[in-house]
RNA sequence: GCGCCUGUAGCUCAAUUGGAUAGAGCGCUUGGCUACGGACCAGGAGGUUCUGGGUUCGACUCCUAGCAGGCGCACCA
């Protein structure tokens, strides 16, 4: 039960019948009011705009709106305690007991509390991490595999279908240069040959030597003599090897893809010709030139013509080479009939989660997207900025070139998965985050993940102290309890939870939920210190019993962590 | 030069889609453990929300012009 949303819905009830009573002329706006939150100086617990938004146009003050308001409010809604005007023209309502005791009431053994079932089920295909097969995954890659996970986790908690795929570029130029590196790295392994070093091209991190003597051990068939010979073979297994170290990587992080889309088999299928003609159909597609961009480092342009789509009819700065000089496809070409092969599979709704190096390539995507389908922002596209690495207070560059880089691997052993998770995710993906990897490891202590565990591990001692279990449903038949300010104000909190998990799903933002819940847990140790001075703040008795009433209390507070942190992915231990 | 992201307390960041007196952590500082587990709590100091203009009853939030930092700007992927 998401109480704003209630009281939104009871509040424009209100005001339209109010207006067929001719007691409120004009209500066009009533879409425009919101139910929110007071400020915490305020004794009531929810706010409404609407005298404000509806004394514009019926030129009159919000007091006089709110007058006539408040007195049908007193009439019809018998759980109002007390409801009075705010200057500049809120009002303010406050609950009696009994409000907040039905509440609990119909969340406590509700799994799915914070779920919005009002809400349109929709497909979604949400496409991230999508790594080039070269090599593990490194830090950098860490935040936007989690990002893309709990946005489907959340999706899939709102009763959404979410697919989630991996595009694996196995096709270009990236690729040849891998397996000859693969290559190099057999035959030195086989014929001592010394592996090229100086060859800028090539992949020299330490990694392809297993993935050379893995692929040497699975296939003694193969003659390693020349490589034109075997090239295609190769690459697909480079790819595979590559691909079983991302997979691994994943896995440690918890992340796991229903699908995996290679870019070969889409050229092999003719996807691309595809694509084009349908684009050609629609006039988007054309040969020409492009422009130089106006940079300092552009001495050595070359013009050239190329096939190109029109994306600046989209507002792009310039239309985009779909083909080599060699005729060979570009990864836009390749991108786009994979991104036709997601329209053509008619999802509501396509989400791409880039990196921040990627962003430039935002405009060009959705524009070609938005031709194919027709529709505008059928395709979102979430940009996760950048980890900064912080090693002994400097910053630190990774450098695959010099085998100078800290994998997922490395973070994992270090940090550990759930720490990683929800230090990743606690910040808005907008913003940059300095990741000090010296001081995540010093100070694992005080890390926010353990200060939200250890609230749901206190609940749980409390209930394995009264003998009884936490995850068992609460059976009572009246709730008539008399909480205490104290306990309200952490009641009022769990009611957020439903509007955070609202907020945090139509805006894509999942930091919203290790946020409130750490305000939670803070709430929660506050009350838990309390009990020191005040016994009737304690949950047990001395004989070990607990209340009726503080069993609900606690149960709705470990109800509300342990769904947030099944959501972000990361556990709810009931001992530390 | 152009595009995207960012600019909030000394530092790292929040701010419920435009609400009322802008909040946390760290750091600084004063206190609290014969414990329902102190991996915790209570208090104090700390703000012209980068700057100017605009919209609005109301702006950290929207518009506009700047400033500063990051990322990107070819046929790489």
């Amino acid at each position: 039960m998401n109480i704003f949303d209630l009281y939104q819905t009871k509040i424009t009830k209100l005001v339209k019948s109010a207006n067929q009573n001719k007691l409120i002329e004009n209500i066009d706006n009533i879409e425009k009011t919101n139910v929110d939150l007071p400020p915490k100086h305020f004794d009531c617990d929810i706010s409404t705009n609407v005298a404000m938004i509806l004394a514009k146009n019926n030129n009159t003050s919000p007091i006089k709106i709110s007058e006539i308001l408040i007195t049908l409010f007193k009439k019809d809604f018998s759980e109002i305690q007390d409801i009075s005007f705010a200057k500049p023209g809120f009002i303010n309502i406050k609950f009696k007991l009994s409000f907040w005791n039905n509440f609990l009431k119909e969340l406590i053994n509700d799994k799915n509390f914070g779920k919005n079932n009002n809400i349109i089920n929709k497909s979604y295909l949400l496409e991230f991490v999508s790594a080039n097969p070269t090599g593990p995954l490194h830090v950098g890659h860490c935040r936007g595999a989690i990002l893309g996970d709990v946005l489907a986790n959340l999706l899939l908690f709102n009763n959404h279908t979410v697919n989630k795929e991996y595009y694996v570029n196995d096709y270009g130029n990236q690729i040849l240069y891998f397996t000859k590196s693969v290559y190099y790295r057999i035959r030195e392994k086989l014929y001592n040959e010394p592996f090229p070093k100086d060859n800028k091209d090539l992949y020299p991190g330490d990694y392809l030597i297993n993935i050379a003597s893995n692929i040497i051990n699975k296939n003694n068939n193969l003659n390693f003599d020349n490589f034109n010979e075997i090239s295609t073979e190769l690459t697909k297994l480079s790819v595979q090897e590559s691909l079983n170290l991302i997979k691994l990587n994943l896995n440690n992080l918890g992340i796991s893809h229903d699908k995996f889309i290679s870019e070969t088999d889409l050229v092999n299928n003719q996807e691309v010709e595809k694509v084009i003609e349908k684009l050609k159909k629609k006039d988007f597609v054309y040969n020409g030139k492009i422009k130089a961009p106006e940079n300092e480092k552009n001495s050595n342009w070359v013009e050239r013509d190329q096939l190109l789509f029109k994306s600046t009819y989209f507002g792009d700065d310039k239309d985009r080479a779909l083909q080599k000089e060699d005729k060979s496809w570009t990864y836009f070409a390749s991108d786009t009939a994979y991104h036709n092969n997601k329209v053509e599979r008619k999802f509501d709704v396509l989400i791409n989660i880039l990196g921040a190096d990627h962003a430039g390539y935002i405009k060009r995507i959705t524009s070609v997207v938005e031709a194919l389908s027709g529709e505008k922002n059928k395709l979102i596209c979430k940009v996760s900025q950048l980890v900064k690495l912080i090693k002994d207070n400097k910053p630190f560059k990774m450098s695959k070139r010099k085998g100078d880089y800290i994998t997922i691997e490395d973070l994992i052993e270090e940090v550990g998965k759930d720490a990683t998770r929800f230090i990743m995710l606690s910040r808005s993906s907008d913003v940059e985050i300095d990741f000090d990897f010296t001081k995540v490891k010093e100070k694992s202590k005080d890390n926010p993940l353990y200060y939200v565990q250890y609230c749901y591990a206190r609940i749980s001692s409390v209930f394995r102290n009264a003998q009884l279990k936490l995850e068992n449903n609460i059976v009572i038949d009246k709730f008539n309890f008399n909480y205490s300010k104290d306990e309200i104000k952490i009641i009022k909190k769990i009611s957020e939870w439903p509007k955070c998990i609202d907020i945090a799903t139509n805006r894509l933002e999942p930091h919203r939920i290790p946020v409130y819940l750490y305000e939670l847990a803070s709430d929660f140790h506050s009350y838990w210190n309390m009990g020191k001075d005040d016994q009737s703040k304690r949950f047990l008795t001395k004989e070990n019993k607990i209340s009726n009433e503080k069993k609900v209390f606690l149960k709705a507070i470990s109800n509300v962590i342990k769904t947030g942190m099944s959501i972000i992915g990361v556990s709810t231990p009931d001992k530390m």
